[in-house]
DNA sequence: AGCGCCTATAAATAGTCGTC
DNA sequence: GACGACTATTTATAGGCGCT
């Protein structure tokens, strides 16, 4: 801008341009200390150049990740990129965790009672114990009122849909049981899950460095 | 700066201070504008003032997002914001899913077992079945090689850590199982998980959009 | 108080030169 | 070629003024 004037567009020589980054890189930071200083607000940027190997982080990092955190599209960004927030996931597990396990547990009764006495999974120098463990019915003849397969039935289509628990399926035959029937119960319910366990099954405390403040308010954002 | 020559803290008069404000915001943008286009690099800038209620986010809103993606400390941002990478909440999930199975299958057989005959979860209105099945005493007895609880102790303290299967527990009377002894099948082998099993366990294709570019060699970051 | 405009002046910096 | 220092200039902008 001295001597001549600029040319707002790509320095096309090199070497110029290095030149021309380094002191504009300094004049910027400068600039961005001054703004933030002089009036008293928050700002953060971040500059990748070819000219050094770490990102230039302004004004520094700690607060610079705070000022991104406020960034309100943050989450949209975080989604799309392989990311998904805590209450997210852990719905979809839970949904997946429930539709699964009534699946092994069917395919593991029907494989215990046609091999029965077999302790293969079982290492040979232990021994194993045998209970009698009272399988409710539901558990092994879901659908609930839909058609129940026989429990011989070789293997079960893994890529089969099964209904979560709970749902009423239609009948085939129209036969219409009325509401005094009592609903399926989840498979949660059968494995006398409660609440606090799928919580507890869920939640990861190693994970939860709860600071979730956001104690500004929103005019600033 | 002219007129006056510049003192390097706040403007304390309010006025004085929206008006510098302005007018630096305004530079200061510019600065970026040409730091960008004269240099050819890329760079991401927030600015939040109490004088708008958005932030200025520079150069533009996705341009911002794409450059905050390549901060490799976001990571870390995540994390303490109630947010993770999907693989290590898959993880962490699969310990815990064992760990908590575990718990639960014991838990479950000690009820059916102190309470047999009862199917105060079935309806009543349904037939139970009553089936013989082949519990693997790893599962009753765990942690394998380790002092064996009684099946018939009453209830488990549910803040009791329970080590994960397979995790070789040093006996107190240092007895030494030799490796010839073989490992404590893991829970998700004892129910006939294979790998696909996991997968589909924890795989939520309906949170996948795969775009995992990273196209930019790691010369700029 | 909040503007837009003006202007004098402080700051930023492109180009140059001399060293390594 | 990459710096460091040194200008000569261009830019940025503080402070003023007038208007609303």
């Amino acid at each position: 801008m001295p001597r001549n004037k600029v040319i707002f567009s790509l320095i096309e020589n090199e070497t110029d341009r290095k030149v021309s980054y380094k002191k504009r890189h300094k004049g910027f930071l400068k600039k961005a200390q001054e703004l933030m200083t002089l009036c008293d607000i928050e700002m953060a940027a971040i500059i990748y150049s070819p000219y050094s190997d770490e990102p230039k982080v302004f004004p520094n990092h700690g607060a610079a990740i705070n000022t991104f955190r406020k960034f309100k599209e943050l989450a949209t960004l975080e989604r799309s990129k392989n990311m998904v927030t805590r209450d997210e996931f852990t719905e979809e597990r839970i949904k997946k965790l429930e539709k699964n396990l009534l699946k092994l547990v069917r395919e593991s009764i029907i494989k215990n009672v046609s091999d029965e006495g077999s302790t293969s999974n079982v290492p040979q120098s232990r021994p194993s114990t045998t209970m009698t463990y009272m399988i409710p019915s539901s558990i092994i003849d879901p659908p609930l009122y839909a058609p129940v397969p026989s429990p011989m039935t070789p293997q079960m289509d893994p890529s089969e849909e099964i209904p979560p628990m709970g749902t009423l399926i239609q009948m085939n035959n129209s036969q219409n049981y009325s509401s005094d029937n009592p609903k399926s119960p989840s498979l949660i319910e059968l494995l006398n899950w409660n609440n606090d366990d799928i919580v507890t099954l869920l939640d990861d405390l190693s994970l939860n460095n709860i600071n979730d403040q956001d104690p500004q308010p929103t005019n600033n954002i």
